[in-house]
RNA sequence: UGCAUUGCCCUCUAGU
């Protein structure tokens, strides 16, 4: 059972749902009770290809059958649903799921706080914050920096800041993502400069840059028209061993593009 | 007994 459902994960990681519904109908038919973990998977690469409806068919179908789903299953339907922007859809499940005595966890609550901030609702996601620490569920990581990603984007550093100082004086220590959001909000901001600052902290305190840490302030030199030091920085990234991904590329293909410096561009397109 | 399933960060384009 468990490889069968590793294999199923796999195809959908790869893309293949297809296949790997393929698969999944041929073994139900030929007698094989599916466990949650499956049910999951499946339900997640139906949200994944944009068929949050069939996923949520399915739930109800679970449901229906006695087949008790649980928390990481209404985790994967409300993600989805907050994907697809239907927030308030993916709150109903929340409140019916609480009614029925399937306790949301902190993978709940961050995942609709990341929903609540998408669709501006930053007063709603904060309540929501307020409620699990009432009710003892521990915001981890994750939680935290979905709140200091939202008021980066907001333009809300000081703010950021604060919530960053929260998390460590409650023993969460921020990670790579945490100082990739504040350094994407001072690029906002236009100020690289504290965005070079944030990248040279996070090496000092043990945090690796990823591509995407090397993206953001290579997207942040490239706005702000200084194209040599975001080549330098892209440089950088592949001495450090980092395989620059499609974001990198585009990135700085067409900042050199918009420098004018369409030769050099075509150069880097070759790669 | 162990092992598999859910949440956070970056680009461009298009749409609105």
């Amino acid at each position: 059972a468990v490889t069968f459902s590793s294999l199923i994960n796999g195809l959908c990681f790869e893309d293949k749902f297809a296949r790997a519904m393929e698969f999944f109908d041929e073994m139900v038919a030929s007698g094989y009770q599916p466990n949650l973990h499956t049910y999951n998977t499946i339900i997640k690469g139906f949200c994944k290809i944009g068929k949050t409806n069939v996923a949520v068919g399915l739930l109800k179908k679970m449901d229906r059958a006695g087949g008790r789903p649980d928390v990481v299953i209404y985790n994967t339907i409300i993600d989805g649903l907050c994907k697809d922007r239907l927030v308030n859809e993916a709150l109903d499940i929340f409140y019916e799921i609480k009614g029925k005595g399937v306790r949301p966890d902190v993978f709940t609550y961050s995942i609709l706080m990341h929903g609540l901030c998408n669709s501006d609702q930053k007063e709603e996601a904060s309540a929501l914050f307020n409620e699990m620490m009432s009710l003892n569920i521990m915001p981890d990581v994750v939680t935290f920096n979905i709140l200091v990603d939202k008021l980066c984007k907001e333009g809300m550093l000081s703010e950021a800041q604060g919530i960053i100082k929260i998390m460590i004086e409650k023993g969460v220590e921020p990670n790579y993502a945490t100082y990739n959001s504040l350094m994407n909000g001072y690029c906002l901001q236009n100020k690289v400069f504290e965005a070079r600052m944030v990248f040279d902290a996070m090496i000092t305190k043990g945090s690796k840059p990823n591509v995407v840490s090397y993206n953001i302030l290579i997207n942040g030199y490239c706005k702000a028209q200084r194209i040599d030091e975001a080549r330098e920085l892209f440089d950088e990234m592949r001495f450090q061993g980092l395989i620059p991904n499609i974001f990198n590329y585009n990135t700085l293909i067409s900042g050199l593009c918009q420098a004018g410096r369409h030769c050099e561009a075509k150069e880097l397109f070759k790669d």
